[in-house]
DNA sequence: TAGAAGAAACCAACCGTATGGTATGTTACA
DNA sequence: TGTAACATACCATACGGTTGGTTTCTTCTA
């Protein structure tokens, strides 16, 4: 008898730590790096074990994508439901998570999201109708210039960040980009 | 007798072939559509051809890098050489090179660029140094914060072009942004 | 409340396929 | 006539997924 039948049975911890193994591996080595053995072993089990749990590996990869859409949409909420301005309310929220440093591992999970969208049609496709949707769900203007080179910007950062590349100066871009969500309209 | 080797030998032609197929393939179905095979034979050449001229897969990757860095280089060169400005010549030439929309193979050669660096660790490094050395060249100050939100708006934008998002206003955004790169110091 | 019975949670071994790369051959060019 | 430019056949490996088992949990009944 396998030493690891042993061990007392914990489907939804096992689910977990396959997602964030999953994450783990995409941000550390590509999304290469994310293969069925990998991310199964990474979690303390076996292909057998991960493909019980998700019938394939797409499915956890399209699972991962929802709980962080999920996740991210929260975070917005949380950071609008303080904000009373009438415009770039959600691009105010997407600044402040971007540079609310306080949680690395918020920033691990949006990288691995960006990573996982790079070779996968259908999850960008997905992204984009999440942020049109947020946009609407806030009253922003989708073409309003400003706010669209602020959330450009956010994005460009983390794609620094993930480079390696340190950003100078964080705080006061925080301030800049945010002051300017807020005068013109 | 094979009917290709018929063909007149076009050492030079099938290498073009071979990097121009690989940025294709990588920009319509990312990089995991990279493969060998696919690669020589969109170029029109088997495997046994690639990889003559190519010792190796990662060597056909490395030389698209480095044309593709000399022809930014280049394309930021020429641009910068009109540009009598003390502060931000790089970053002005950064935006326009972006935002003029004359060459669409442009756009999709810095996407190839962008798609291979994201699951290559070396190749990242390359871009940072690249961008680094070029910010000395053009001596403009890394710290920038001005200069380093305009640049990651073109990241950005970059990306949400890939993602299929169409970008409202590209003339007034490259405009506000290159406004931006030449005011305050 | 015991325990039987079934379902859920795993593991180990196997399979087909795709991939990067090699070895060896064939044709064209210099 | 040698060398560069290819093609063809082959190989080892890694991958996603399947199959069939073994163990633990749950639930239903007497």
């Amino acid at each position: 008898m396998s030493e690891a039948y042993k061990r007392a049975k914990a489907p939804q911890a096992v689910r977990r730590r396959l997602m964030d193994a999953a994450k783990r591996l995409a941000v550390e080595g590509g999304l290469s790096a994310i293969t069925v053995h990998a991310v199964a072993s990474a979690a303390g089990v076996t292909k057998g074990g991960f493909l019980h749990h998700y019938p394939s590996k797409q499915a956890l990869i399209d699972a991962i994508f929802e709980e962080v859409l999920e996740q991210l949409a929260s975070e917005i909420e949380h950071r609008a439901s303080n904000d009373r301005a009438a415009r770039g309310v959600f691009t105010r929220a997407y600044i402040d998570l971007a540079f609310g440093g306080d949680a690395p591992a918020t920033d691990e999970t949006w990288i691995a999201l960006s990573l996982l969208m790079l070779d996968d049609h259908a999850l960008r496709l997905k992204w984009t109708n999440w942020l049109s949707d947020q946009l609407a769900l806030y009253r922003e203007d989708p073409a309003d210039i400003e706010l669209n080179i602020a959330r450009f910007a956010i994005d460009g950062a983390w794609l620094a960040q993930y480079f390696g590349v340190p950003i100078p100066e964080r705080n006061k871009m925080h301030e800049i980009l945010t002051k300017r969500t807020l005068s013109a309209g």
